[in-house]
DNA sequence: CTTGGGTCCTGTGCGC
DNA sequence: TGCGCACAGGACCCAA
């Protein structure tokens, strides 16, 4: 199976990096609107704010995507969890993925280039929202640190300052798992890099959070970080392929050590476990019983 | 404040 | 082949 889209943060970032060459400095001179809302309503001056104005920058914060704009505000999107953002050329219509339903492209924009941006998102978990220049949105300001800085190769790299974790976990009784998807305790990490991550730290994540070694804290940051940079650094090459192909952006593939692996051999050289899967706070979790404790 | 569960919505894959 | 069901990347919201 092929082409599975996972909207977490390295893949935003992967459609942050596609998106960049043709909005950078565009001029957006027409959008379109196919339905009021997704999961909420969409700013009713959204096109008026859009058409003509210059896209001057393309941020992440956390998955959400940033567009700066010549206006006094900006667009934050967020793809949920079948969002997705499709590029098509002037007459490349018809090289669009089949299995990407044109009636769930809800909303897009065309540059003066005459490049199409399509917001397709057929569960509609997805938002779109205008942000006032200077302004704390709701959906962002409750976000915790980012983990760490992911810059394309060809921006500045910075130096990372990795989140302390042990002052948001002292005393939490909740598991570790659902704490690292607390976007409150950490922003960017989702279901599959949650269990890679503990996977990789070698923590069971039904642990609770207060109940993890110093040892364990400080190590997961790192931990983190690496998981994520590694499936950006994979994103971005499985992109630009799949570009050249159909057109389209926001496809990953990643050979994931535990997530989707259930009943599978743990891949841990000379490891005989076998990962198995459960249900935590309603959403799969999948370790190894010999790794993880 | 912390926590756990329900909810929004469509598509896909599986067992029967 | 058709049908029903479980499950899927997220995160808000509310009850306890």
């Amino acid at each position: 199976m092929e082409g599975e889209e996972m909207p977490e943060l390295p893949e935003v970032e992967t459609v942050r990096r596609g998106l960049l060459p043709h909005l950078q400095r565009a001029r957006i001179r027409r959008v379109h609107i196919g339905r009021p809302d997704l999961r909420w309503p969409l700013p009713p001056d959204l096109g008026q704010v859009l058409t003509g104005a210059h896209v001057l920058g393309l941020r992440r914060r956390s998955k959400y995507l940033l567009f700066d704009l010549d206006r006094d505000e900006g667009l934050l999107i967020h793809l949920g969890m079948s969002g997705r953002m499709l590029i098509v050329q002037p007459g490349e219509d018809g090289q669009r993925d089949p299995a990407i339903l044109p009636r769930h492209d809800h909303f897009w924009i065309e540059t003066d280039a005459g490049t199409r941006v399509i917001y397709n998102d057929a569960r509609r978990f997805g938002m779109i929202d205008l942000i006032r220049k200077g302004e704390a949105h709701p959906l962002l300001a409750r976000l915790g640190p980012e983990p760490g800085s992911f810059p394309a190769p060809s921006e500045d790299s910075g130096d990372d300052v990795l989140p302390d974790l042990a002052p948001v976990l002292a005393g939490r009784r909740a598991p570790i798992k659902a704490l690292l998807l607390d976007q409150r305790v950490i922003a960017g990490l989702g279901n599959i890099y949650v269990n890679e991550v503990l996977f990789r730290a070698g923590i069971d994540p039904c642990r609770a959070g207060g109940a993890l070694s110093n040892v364990e804290i400080k190590g997961l940051p790192g931990q983190i970080r690496d998981v994520l940079a590694e499936a950006i650094a994979a994103g971005g090459s499985s992109l630009r392929d799949h570009r050249q192909a159909t057109g389209e952006l926001g496809y990953f593939q990643h050979a994931f050590r535990v997530y989707g692996r259930e009943g599978q051999p743990c891949l841990r050289p000379g490891c005989q476990g076998v990962i198995q899967r459960f249900t935590q706070s309603g959403r799969s979790s999948f370790s190894c019983p010999e790794c993880q404790s």
